[in-house]
DNA sequence: GTCTTCATGTCGGAT
DNA sequence: ATCCGACGTGAAGAC
């Protein structure tokens, strides 16, 4: 067991096994780069050939496969796997699993380049903007954004349907239900609307129908002519003042 | 620029910046590990403060940071975008930037514990079964799984509200949608029905009204009110045989 | 645990 | 390039 960064370049089974044992024990991020073969079962199913990945073990319990190409990993297991390393027939093997769902991941490596361990901490919370929160503020802080008068009663209000983002009412005081997104919107989220509004409507069994206003930054033509036979609104509104950059 | 793999241990800024260089002219996969703090901004923005974290750079653009926890990246960049490296303050500096749209990702490496570029070759696919692909083709090779009687017409049918994911006719010669998922749906799924169906009786400007199934393993309560408020119907089905794990 | 929705979702396919 | 929906989506919050 040590502290500091453990790296071995081209490592045989045994010295990665090793390591990698090591590694977990210490609650290190272990990485892997060599040629390897994968197989998933679990949800789904996926075998993947031979080639040369770099392979992520986290102490969490996550395990990552990526390839040289894209931004998600080929193979994965989330966080709260177990992690498993043996040697088997001269390959190092990695097996990582866990049982709700019942999944499995097997690595077997033919050869490897390098075998890393690295411990740290972090204590640093990642701080974003430009959520679908921040819209929900800055409509809290000026609702006429929306409209002039209108009024938020409440936000995240539960119907039948599930929670409306905020709901308040108009200038008339008819009761208004606004769904909010970060960016701009399909037909998805003119569904999601619809539901609501129709639940609303059944749950205050009104006469006086209810209104649905959909907040984003824009909306494509489909779902603008969806909303239009609905009955429904758009309104144009950014989750931040522009960006600088 | 050289074939095996390079690494570094507690490589000082300019080590660091000439490896990471070679890593990325010679396409090869870059790893880091150390302090560092990252700033984003582009579709949203972010700021992450020191900690310990393992850096990606991929050959074909990709940036991921990642922390010792989850499977998700804490920042990240897409492929296509371009990496420089700088050293800055006795810091080494990554800059990861796209632009449409116009995004920008830096990490600032306070100490660095690792520093690594591997070059490969990965010419496997990953062969993956058990997606909703498998599910429609279960069906249409015996479309009695749906009901008996019912007949496919047409895959990926176009109607104003986008693609049926399977168009036929049941036993007594009525319209049918089907709707696939591969796994429990929720309401969304219902809303998506709900307009292909719609969207089908406009288009046939049909008396007789369109039927429309979802088929998956399973629902949720509320999406099998929302489907009985609807007319529609639900068939239970996996994408394939149970998994012998 | 299940349910519901957000996400800098990502990714692929079609237009 | 935009649009649209699938994804082994993942992650968070509510119940």
């Amino acid at each position: 067991m040590t502290d500091g960064p453990q790296t071995v370049k081209r490592p045989d089974p045994a010295q990665a096994k090793a390591l990698v044992t090591d590694g977990i024990e210490s609650d290190a991020v272990v990485t892997l780069f060599g040629r390897c073969t994968v197989d998933y079962d679990g949800r789904a199913a996926s075998t993947l050939g031979p080639g040369d990945r770099l392979v992520v073990l986290k102490p969490d319990g996550t395990t990552l496969v990526h390839t040289d190409e894209g931004q998600q990993p080929v193979n994965w297991q989330p966080p709260g796997c177990t992690h498993e390393v043996r040697v088997d027939d001269d390959q190092l093997v990695l097996r990582s699993e866990r049982s709700t769902p019942a999944e499995l991941l097997v690595v077997r490596f033919d050869s490897l380049d390098h075998a890393g361990a690295f411990a740290g901490t972090d204590p640093s919370d990642l701080d974003l903007v430009g959520t679908e929160a921040d819209l929900k503020d800055r409509i809290l802080e000026d609702p006429t954004l929306v409209e002039s008068g209108f009024e938020p009663r409440a936000t995240e209000r539960e119907t039948p349907a599930g929670a409306v983002d905020i709901y308040g009412e108009d200038a008339d005081g008819k009761a208004v239900v606004v769904e909010l997104k970060r960016r701009r919107v399909g037909p998805d989220a003119v569904g999601q609307l619809t539901r609501y509004v129709d639940a609303l409507e059944r749950d205050l069994h009104a006469e006086t129908d209810v209104r649905g206003i959909l907040v984003a930054p824009s909306v494509t033509d489909r779902a603008r002519r969806l909303l239009a036979e609905r009955g429904l609104e758009f309104v144009s509104l950014e989750p931040a003042a522009e960006s600088t950059r």
